[in-house]
DNA sequence: CGACGCTTTGAGGAGATTCAAGACACGTGG
DNA sequence: CCACGTGTCTTGAATCTCCTCAAAGCGTCG
């Protein structure tokens, strides 16, 4: 086979179909090349494997190419709650910026398909490359606005966080060029009540609820959007 | 007066008091003069005046001297939740980072004194001074896990959350070198409950029960700790 | 010293949780 | 290809935590 090297380069930075959504997007050509030289390409973990555990040392910044995952918080008793759910193109990894140790587990939700830009280099790149500083850390505040976004529903009913979430999975898919209406969820009921904070069993009956007021029609994981301007009512007053 | 001079040589970066709490901790003796030369110092706002609003321009990255602050957190809907309150020695503004337009409000809780680190020239500053970039990016990565745990507790009761909340304050206290066991909450029955997504009065009916249990004595914002082991026990299981 | 805003306290009610049991989907092995 | 088993999802009923509304008490600042 004389396409294994071919087959690698096919996966650099420079012709990647995310560029638009990762970490090159706003970095010049020459700039992505010398990226694309140091950055750790095609890391596979089937569904349920860690990406990275709470704990366990930082290794640098990690573009999601395929496949979802969720990110786990642990507390000091060892309660587990989803912090986030991370679709293809976004990037993970930081909340093992400040102490340089992960503070949080990423979990495949189906096979995923990984790049990593290594810790040291982050530093080393920081000086021929400005802007990937600005652009890290441009991410790295696109963290913190979903963060609170997250928090302002916690002061909303539970119908309003699960029409919200709805919404929202759907536009982030829809952002990534899949069908924005109808999708599978690849979260399990227990992890949108953990990220939402309510009970599992209440996400359920919303959802229900939802599908006799004509908004969606869902079975067990497949969604239908048959209503979005009635579900962005719901929790925009 | 002689002393102008001398007074504005007095708060630049390099004799500050905040400098292993501020951008500085980590920067070498010429980095740090370099970083004096840039910052806006000494800037004042009175209590209910804002350091900036949401919506507006981003401008940099603001170190707080003394006085402390809240960042108010603003939906679509025009309602506003406490995101986080922000002590002395704490930096701001992050914010602003992803979009350049701040998605918080920031309002002083009482007469507040701060430094800015314009948003130019930390671009600018980035070839100069790599390090720095790995600075902000750590210090956004703290808010980030601040953020974590803040959502973990958005699983617990509110009398856990209360005990936690009055731990936190008090152990951000003392590693800025006030009382941790007695001092003054500088903010309101209502931002504690905004921040804690719980109502008010709720706040209030707790801290009397935790004063009943003998953990606390509290008198309007006038708190003491009079059981910290006993206060922690509430929330670690 | 008076007024306004913040804090406290009470009663009643709504929303969400918990526990429990049954239905369904999916993957495995026969 | 179908039967089986496990884990997930759904549905119900009872309970409880916390919210809302209301009014009085207190502190602070002009």
């Amino acid at each position: 086979m004389a396409g294994t090297a071919a087959i690698k380069k096919a996966v650099t930075c420079e012709n990647c179909s995310l560029d638009n959504l990762c970490i090159p997007k706003g970095l010049s050509q020459t700039e992505v090349e010398s990226l694309g030289e140091i950055v750790n390409r095609n890391t596979i973990r089937q569904k349920g494997e860690a990406l990275y555990h709470a704990g366990s040392a930082f290794k640098g910044i990690i573009a999601l190419r395929s496949g979802s995952a969720k990110l786990l918080g642990v507390d000091r008793n060892g309660n587990e709650i989803v912090v986030d759910f991370m679709l293809p193109g976004e990037l993970l990894g930081f909340d093992g910026l400040s102490t340089q140790f992960h503070q949080c587990t990423a979990i495949a939700l189906e096979t995923v398909n990984y790049c990593r830009l290594p810790a040291q280099q982050i530093e080393l790149l920081a000086g021929t490359i400005p802007s990937l500083s600005q652009i890290l850390l441009q991410r790295s505040g696109e963290q913190f606005d979903s963060q609170i976004q997250r928090m302002m529903l916690m002061r909303r009913t539970a119908e309003e966080r699960v029409a919200c979430f709805i919404v929202q999975v759907s536009e982030r898919l829809k952002a990534r060029g899949y069908a924005e209406l109808e999708f599978r969820l690849s979260m399990s009921r227990e992890d949108i009540g953990s990220y939402l904070c309510i009970a599992h069993e209440t996400v359920s009956r919303i959802m229900h609820h939802f599908q006799t007021l004509g908004l969606i029609e869902v079975r067990s994981r497949q969604l239908k959007i048959v209503n979005k301007k009635g579900l962005l009512a719901l929790y925009s007053e």
